[in-house]
DNA sequence: CTGAAAGCGCTTACAG
DNA sequence: CTGAAAGCGCTTACAG
């Protein structure tokens, strides 16, 4: 292994100054410094990181904090988890995927000083590793947000996807809108944050249209989607058309709103939000949906962390919209 | 930050001492070994993990290099990394991820001696990354396989996967067989390795149906479904199933396949293979699969290459079919 | 069974 | 502009 003082010693030079050159923390003689530059490609030398985070205490590694995607993985977050990769490795630092459940695990990986910065991902409302975060004194930038809007964070501008959402179907002259969300484990009023918003943008753009609110929550999946379909069919007739924030029941709620006999647009028009264009695609009808800013949001996401521990001044807030693209789910509401 | 020193003062041993008790390295007196973990215990002490590295030259770091996942990420690819990061993860190691591309920037992480060993997947059967992983004598497994096998890999088993579906088929007395594999960027003759080997189980299965070899190549999207159905239609009409290898085709040429007038499964039975159940049962009809091994598997590699970094003796070959899972999507050949 | 000490390969005040 | 040296927090022969 070539180290920092085999380049020191064919450039004649002291370690300290071959380290200035690599870091250009320091003023060095241009002379000086193309007989290290030589020097170091010569020897093909490359700085060992290990040594140089046990020196400068930064790592420069960054820590993605998520829950168990082994099972269900999910179109959008994938996309949040690969652009943070990107964002930390255009960044120069390295991502560590840590899919750690119990905080107490949390602390102990936190405790062992390999990280520089966490992400965290999947935030509720009241976030116990949010206090582990803020108590261990390590830098983090969630993506998705608690109660405390203070705290540094990236996340889907849901209030202005759903109202985009509605005033599309309200140009179609639907006035009888559903939503969709996604039932989770989390004790109830500690969802993440994202139902809770999602409901009261619901509530707040369907208002002026008249109808009656209809709320359905249901699991992930496809029997979820099914479930929705028929909760949607015998509890809110009058409905036709439905906002989906809960990809992975998409497909669902589409097959089994046809299997009660509905035609999508026709009888019932769906809009999912927050997910890709691919995954709508795939389904029939392909659906219109509100895609997430996914790929986007992960590199944001690395890049304020970053920012926040090279010093840069930088929005802590970052709000994202999800962005219309029109499928063949969408048609003019039958009256 | 509380460091072995403050534990060795505080328990009136040595900071050797304090080391062998916390890696069990060596033989400690009970009572000496009592206090230095109540000392630990008392300073919740956690030791640095980057100090460690630089002394032992082991990082505990494993990197996952995988191709760039960002635009278009695949269910059953996902489940191999995060199955990979808990596999890690439970023999105490951590898992970077290495999007990279050129095989230049490469060789540059490699060098920085960040990690113990690598995980490359989207393997070719002439790769050059794996050249790269030969020369710079780090550690690796293969997920996925090159034309010499004598390296260490995981892989899903298609031999005995295609075998299994063209099974399948033929006890629903299919006989005209068609199979459906994915385009990629690279070279041609440099496929991933899993294109050249289903090809030959597929070939090899269907000789004794005395059908007409069938095989089409697309790209892995809607509209390589769609292509592939139009393809199927035109230039071979006497088949009457089709297998496909191609996750990101599969809800296209479901759609495709109708679009044309044909109905699934009464006039054309599919098997989609290595994807996820998930993943079949969002289309419609829901789709009869062979589900990838791919938690599994993620899993295994990781587990093979930290046997092979700790000196387990290991076989370093794995190799696990998909499981059919029956769905809607086949039946009875129409003759 | 335990300890003193060298060493891992860097960074970074401090001097000059 | 450059260098000598301390130090980052561990591990690991080597002695005893």
């Amino acid at each position: 292994m070539v180290t920092m003082r085999d380049v020191a010693e064919r450039a004649n030079v002291s370690i300290a100054t071959v380290s200035f050159v690599l870091n250009g923390t320091k003023r060095v003689a241009p002379a000086t410094r193309a007989r290290i530059e030589a020097a170091i490609e010569e020897l093909n030398y490359r700085r060992n990181v290990v040594a140089r985070a046990l020196a400068s205490s930064r790592t420069r590694i960054l820590a993605l904090l998520h829950p168990d995607l082994e099972s269900r993985p999910n179109a959008t977050v994938i996309q949040f988890v690969m652009g943070a990769a990107h964002g930390a490795r255009e960044r120069g630092y390295d991502l560590v995927l840590w899919p750690v459940n119990d905080d107490e695990q949390m602390s102990h990986l936190l405790a062992g000083g390999l990280v520089d910065g966490v992400l965290l991902m999947e935030v509720q409302i009241r976030d116990s590793r949010v206090e582990r975060l803020l108590s261990s004194g390590v830098p983090f930038v969630l993506i998705g947000r608690t109660e405390n809007d203070d705290l540094p964070y990236v996340d889907i501008d849901f209030a202005t996807t759903i109202h985009q959402a509605v005033e599309h179907l309200r140009s179609y002259s639907h006035r009888n809108i559903a939503l969709v969300t996604q039932r989770t484990k989390a004790s109830p009023g500690n969802e993440p944050g994202r139902i809770m918003r999602v409901e009261s943008a619901y509530l707040g753009a369907i208002a002026p249209l008249g109808g009656r609110p209809a709320v359905i929550t249901v699991e992930g999946t496809s029997a979820g989607g099914r479930e929705a379909a028929s909760t949607l069919h015998t509890d809110f007739p009058e409905a036709t058309a439905v906002i989906l924030v809960n990809e992975g029941a998409s497909a669902g709620l589409a097959k089994g709103v046809r299997a009660l006999g509905r035609t999508v647009p026709e009888e019932l028009s769906i809009i999912s939000a927050a997910t890709t264009h691919e995954f709508g695609e795939m389904i029939e009808p392909a659906l219109t949906v509100m895609a997430a800013p996914a790929p986007e949001l992960g590199r944001l996401a690395a890049d304020a962390l970053v920012d926040q521990l090279e010093g840069v001044p930088a929005s802590p807030h970052v709000l994202i919209p999800c962005t219309l693209v029109p499928g063949q789910s969408v048609g003019p509401a039958h009256l």
